[in-house]
RNA sequence: GCGAGAGUGGCGGAAUUGGCAGACGCGCUGGACUUAGGAUCCAGUACUACUAAAUAGUAUGGGGGUUCGAGUCCCCCCUCUCGCACCA
C-alpha cells in the first residue's frame, strides 16, 4: 500500500486550484463528453463508478491528445421515490432529494472526476424545470403537445400512468406491478410526427453500437400495407390494417379489440359482449399475451360486408386483436394467418385457402408465405407479392381502401399523477379551453411541500391544492384551473445536454452559440437499457428544436458508447433494493481511487458485463504500490536526453511499443488490454537493473504518462517528484518512436504439416529458399521430414509451412 | 416464435489480414525473508503421458466443411445473455 488518502486530498485540491476541469470559452478542438446522469436515490454504486471511470479516463486523454473538453454533470432529481420517502417516512421529498444529492455529489467529488462543476444541472431546480415547461408550450405550439382520451397503462403500484417505454413485459418498470389499461384523457408527446426521421436518421449514427440502433427500429416498428375499409349490415363503417392485402378474399371473419369504439357501442346493447370486454380490460397485458394461450372471443351477432365480394362475415371482439396496433380491428384470414386459423378452428368459422404455396406444407397451420393467387376471382394465377401491389390499387379506385404505414411507436404519454415533477404548464379555463401559461410567468413553481397531501389517490396530489389550482385564464382573465399533473422525468432528461451548454442562462434555454460550439456530443456513455426511452427522446427533441431552429444539429450524439453492467458473484444484477450493491465510497476508502479504477478497468472489456470478484481488485493495489515503490525513490529532477547506446537497449523498444499499444487500445476502448501492457511493461522495468540511467528515467516518465488516464492521482504525485510544477494533464500524449519499433529480426515459426515443429531467430526479409534451409537444419524438422517434402509455404517474416 | 450478441485453463479475460492458443491479472503449488503472514520477493502453473526435463498427443460448446494452416471463414446443432413478442 502507498499513501493513497495524502494523495488523492493533495490533488483533488490542486485540481480545483489551477481549475484544471473548466470548459475552455472558446474551443478550438471541441470534445463533448457526456455519461447518463444519475438517479438521486443518493447512493453511488460500483456500476456508477465504472460509467463514470470510463468518461473520467476519456477526458483525461482526449485532454492530453490536445482537445478543448466540455465534461458536464448533473442530476435527473424529480421522480417518485422521493414522493415514496414522503409517503413512507414522512419525509420531505425536496429535502429528501437534495440531501441525496448532496451525499452523492460528496462522493463523486472524492473521486477526483474530471467534471466542470460550473454547469452542474438539476432537474428539480425551478432554474432547469422553467425550461422543461418552456420546452412542453413549445410542442403545444406546435400541436404536438396534446390531450386525448385513450386506454393508457395505468400502474396502480406507482398510483400513475405510464408511457409505453416504462412497461417491461407488461409490469412496471419501477415497482414491477402488473400494468392495468384504464381508459383516461391524458397529455400526449407526438412523437410519431418525426417517426420518419427518428427511423432513417438512425442510418447516419455510425458511432452508435449496432444492437441499440436494431432495438430502436424494432421499436418504431414500421410495417407497410394497406387499410380496407368495411361496413356493416346496420351501415356502420370500420377500417382494418394489413401488411398482406393480398389476402383479401381470404377474410371469412372480422375481430374488433375490446377496446375499439365499435366494440364500446355493440357493448351498451349486448350483455355478453360487454361482460367480455369488461373481463379482457381487466386482464393486465402480462396474461392476455401469454404465448399459446388459448384464443377466446365473443360473436357480435353483426355482420360485415366484404368490400369486393359483398360476402357478409361474422364479426367479433376477441383479446388477441391489441387495441395499440394498426386500426384496433383485423380480417381473419385463417388460411394464412396462424393467429387467425387458430381462432377460425376455436368458432368453426371457414378457413378459405386463396394463396398456393409452392411446395407442400405443414397440416393444421396456415400458410404464410408467398405463393400463387386461387379463389380469388379475376386475380388467380398471380404471384401473391405482385397482387399485393395491384390489389392496393383495386381498392383504392374503389374508394374502399389504400396504401397505408403503421408503426409501433406510440406517442408518448407525458403527464403524471404525481406530486415530486415539473408541473405541466397548462391552463384550463371554462371559456377558452386550453391556453399554455405564459412564458413570462414560467416557472410555474411547486408549491411547497408541506402544504401538500402525498398520500396517494389516484389523482395528482396538486389537485388538492387549492391554491395552486387556482388561477386566473391568462386569455380571457375569468377563473381557472391549472393542470394538477406533472411531467415524466424522462421529459427532463430528453435536453439535459442542451442545458449543459449554457447552464446559468436566465433569459433562454440555451445560446444558440454555445450549441453550435459543443454539438453534436461527440461521446455519450451510458447502459443499454435507455436504448428505446431516453435515446428516443432525446433525439425527438433534438430534432424539433432543430426544426424549430435552435439547433443545427439533427442528432444529438455522435458516438453512443454502452458500458456493461456489474453484477455480484453470483451474476445477479446489483442494485439497492437487493442489498448486493458494493459501495464505492468503502471500496475507495479501503484501496484508494486509482486502484478501484484500474481494478474496475482491468475486470473485462468495458462493453461487457462484470461479475464483482472481490480478490480481483489485489492485481491493481499490488500494480500500483509495486509504481509507487519503485518510481518515487528512483525519480530524479532534471531533463533527460537518451543517446544511440540507450536507444539500442531491449527496453527501448518495449517502451516505444508499449506507447503504440496503449494509444490504440485507449482509441478503441480496450481499456483492459491498455492495462495489461503497462503491467507488462511494470515487469520489464523491475527487471531492469540500471535505475539510475538515462533510459529508466527516461521509460519511468514515458510510464506515467502512458498511466495518468487510468490512475491520475498517483501519476501526478510521481511526476512532480521529476521536477515538474504543472499537472500531467497539461502535457502531450506520447508520440512513439517509429524506427524504435521496427525489428530486423523475428521469430521465425517452422510448421510440418501446419504443426509447429521448431522456432528459429532469423533476419527479416529473407526469402523462401533461405527460410527453407534455416528450417531444414533444425533438429526436430530432420525428425519429421523423413521423405521428400511436396509443398513449402512460406509467410513473409513470419513463418514458414513444410508439407509431406 | 423473431432479432442481436456470446460460448477459450480452477477463475476474470488475451489473441491486426486465417499464421506460436492461453498475454495480463486472480487463484493455486513450491521456495526465500520473517516472531508472524491473508505483506513482500523468486520459481512454477491448459490437460494427458514420464519422477522430471526434452518430447509427443489432445484442447477454444458439439458435429461437419473450406484451407498448407481455423478460436478466427462457411453449414448444421446445443447452451447462455439481452431486446421484442398474439404487431395483423
Amino acid at each position: 500500500m502507498y499513501p493513497f488518502r495524502d494523495i488523492e486530498k493533495k490533488w483533488q485540491k490542486r485540481w480545483e486550484e489551477i481549475g484544471l476541469y473548466r470548459t475552455p470559452e472558446k474551443p478550438e478542438d471541441k470534445y463533448y463528453i457526456m455519461e447518463m446522469w444519475p438517479y438521486t436515490s443518493g447512493d453511488i454504486h460500483i456500476g456508477h463508478f465504472r460509467n463514470y471511470s470510463f468518461g473520467d479516463l476519456r477526458w483525461r486523454w482526449e485532454k492530453m491528445m490536445g482537445k478543448d473538453i466540455l465534461h458536464p454533470f448533473g442530476w435527473d432529481a424529480f421522480g417518485l421515490p422521493a414522493e415514496e420517502a414522503a409517503i413512507k417516512k414522512n419525509l420531505d421529498p425536496r429535502e429528501w432529494t437534495y440531501n441525496n444529492i448532496k451525499a452523492a455529489r460528496r462522493t463523486i467529488k472524492k473521486l477526483g472526476f474530471s467534471y466542470d462543476w460550473e454547469r452542474e444541472v438539476i432537474t428539480s431546480d425551478p432554474d432547469y424545470y422553467k425550461w422543461t415547461q418552456w420546452l412542453l408550450i413549445q410542442l403545444y405550439k406546435e400541436g404536438l403537445l396534446y390531450r386525448k382520451e385513450a386506454y393508457v397503462n395505468w400502474c396502480p403500484g406507482c398510483k400513475t400512468v405510464l408511457a409505453n417505454e416504462q412497461v417491461e413485459g407488461g409490469l412496471c418498470w419501477r415497482c414491477d406491478s402488473k400494468v392495468e389499461k384504464r381508459k383516461l384523457e391524458q397529455w400526449f408527446v407526438r412523437t410519431t410526427d418525426y417517426v420518419e426521421g427518428l427511423l432513417n436518421d438512425i442510418e447516419t449514427l455510425d458511432e452508435w453500437p449496432e444492437n441499440i440502433k436494431e432495438m430502436q427500429r424494432n421499436w418504431i416498428g414500421k410495417n407497410e400495407g394497406a387499410t380496407i375499409r368495411f361496413t356493416m349490415e346496420n351501415g356502420e363503417e370500420f377500417e382494418v390494417f394489413t401488411t398482406r392485402p393480398d389476402t383479401i378474399y381470404g377474410v371469412t371473419f372480422i375481430c374488433l379489440s375490446p377496446e375499439s369504439e365499435i366494440a364500446e357501442v355493440i357493448a351498451k346493447k349486448n350483455k355478453e359482449v360487454k361482460q367480455y370486454i369488461h373481463d379482457a380490460l381487466l386482464m393486465s397485458n402480462i396474461e392476455r399475451t401469454i404465448v399459446d394461450r388459448e384464443k377466446t372471443g365473443v360473436n357480435t351477432h353483426y355482420n360485415a360486408i366484404h368490400p369486393l365480394t359483398n360476402e357478409e362475415m361474422p364479426v367479433f371482439v376477441a383479446d388477441f386483436v391489441l387495441g395499440s396496433y394498426g386500426t384496433g380491428i383485423v380480417m381473419g384470414v385463417p388460411a394464412h394467418d396462424q393467429r387467425d386459423f387458430e381462432f377460425a378452428k376455436k368458432f368453426k368459422l371457414p378457413i378459405r385457402q386463396v394463396i398456393k404455396p409452392e411446395k407442400e406444407t405443414e397440416e393444421n397451420t396456415a400458410f404464410t408465405g408467398h405463393g400463387i393467387m386461387i379463389n380469388s376471382g379475376e386475380f388467380d394465377g398471380m404471384r401473391s407479392e405482385e397482387f399485393i401491389k395491384k390489389i392496393t390499387q383495386v381498392l383504392e379506385s374503389k374508394g374502399v381502401g389504400c396504401k397505408s404505414i403503421n408503426y409501433r411507436l406510440k406517442d408518448w404519454l407525458i403527464a403524471r399523477q404525481r406530486y415530486w415533477g415539473a408541473p405541466i404548464p397548462m391552463i384550463h379555463c371554462e371559456k377558452c379551453g386550453i391556453v399554455p401559461v405564459p412564458e413570462e410567468d414560467l416557472p410555474v413553481l411547486l408549491p411547497p411541500t408541506k402544504e401538500v397531501d402525498f398520500i396517494p389517490k389516484s389523482r395528482s396530489p396538486l389537485a388538492d391544492h387549492s391554491n395552486f389550482m387556482n388561477t386566473k385564464c391568462p386569455k380571457c382573465g375569468g377563473a381557472a384551473l391549472r393542470d394538477p399533473d406533472t411531467a415524466d422525468t424522462f421529459v427532463d432528461s430528453a435536453w439535459y445536454h442542451l442545458r449543459y451548454l449554457d447552464a446559468k442562462n436566465k433569459a433562454k434555454i440555451f445560446d444558440r452559440g454555445e450549441a453550435d460550439k459543443w454539438l453534436p456530443v461527440d461521446l455519450y456513455i451510458g447502459g443499454a437499457e435507455h436504448a428505446t426511452g431516453h435515446l428516443i427522446y432525446m433525439r425527438f427533441i433534438t430534432k424539433f428544436l432543430h426544426k424549430l431552429g435552435y439547433l443545427s444539429v439533427k442528432e444529438p450524439v455522435l458516438r453512443l458508447f454502452n458500458q456493461g453492467m456489474v453484477r455480484d458473484e453470483n451474476g445477479v444484477v446489483m442494485s439497492k433494493s437487493k442489498g448486493n450493491a458494493v459501495d464505492t465510497e468503502e471500496l475507495v476508502a479501503k484501496i484508494g481511487v486509482d486502484a478501484a479504477k484500474i481494478a474496475i478497468l482491468f475486470f473485462g472489456p468495458p462493453d461487457s458485463d462484470i461479475d464483482w470478484r472481490e480478490e480481483n481488485i489485489k492485481g491493481s493495489t499490488r500494480f500500483l504500490t509495486k509504481i509507487y515503490d519503485l518510481f518515487y525513490e528512483n525519480a530524479r529532477k532534471g531533463a533527460i536526453s537518451l543517446d544511440i547506446n540507450d536507444k539500442q537497449k531491449t527496453l527501448f523498444k518495449v517502451v516505444e511499443k508499449t506507447t503504440k499499444k496503449v494509444t490504440n487500445d485507449i482509441e478503441k476502448f480496450s481499456y483492459n488490454t491498455a492495462i495489461a501492457a503497462l503491467m507488462e511493461l511494470l515487469n520489464k522495468i523491475t527487471d531492469y537493473v540500471d535505475k539510475n540511467d538515462n533510459l529508466f528515467q527516461y521509460t519511468i516518465r514515458r510510464f506515467m504518462s502512458l498511466l495518468a488516464p487510468f490512475a491520475p492521482h498517483i501519476t501526478e504525485e510521481i511526476y512532480s517528484r521529476f521536477g515538474n510544477k504543472e499537472s500531467i494533464f497539461l502535457e502531450d500524449w506520447p508520440i512513439y518512436d517509429k524506427e524504435a519499433i521496427i525489428e530486423e529480426q523475428f521469430t521465425l515459426i517452422i510448421q510440418i504439416n501446419g504443426k509447429l515443429r521448431a522456432r528459429a531467430v532469423a533476419d527479416k526479409g529473407i526469402d523462401k529458399e533461405k527460410a527453407l534451409e534455416i528450417a531444414l537444419k533444425q533438429e526436430n524438422v530432420q525428425k519429421f521430414i523423413k521423405g521428400n517434402h511436396k509443398k513449402v509455404i512460406y509467410v513473409p517474416d513470419k513463418l514458414i509451412n513444410i508439407v509431406v
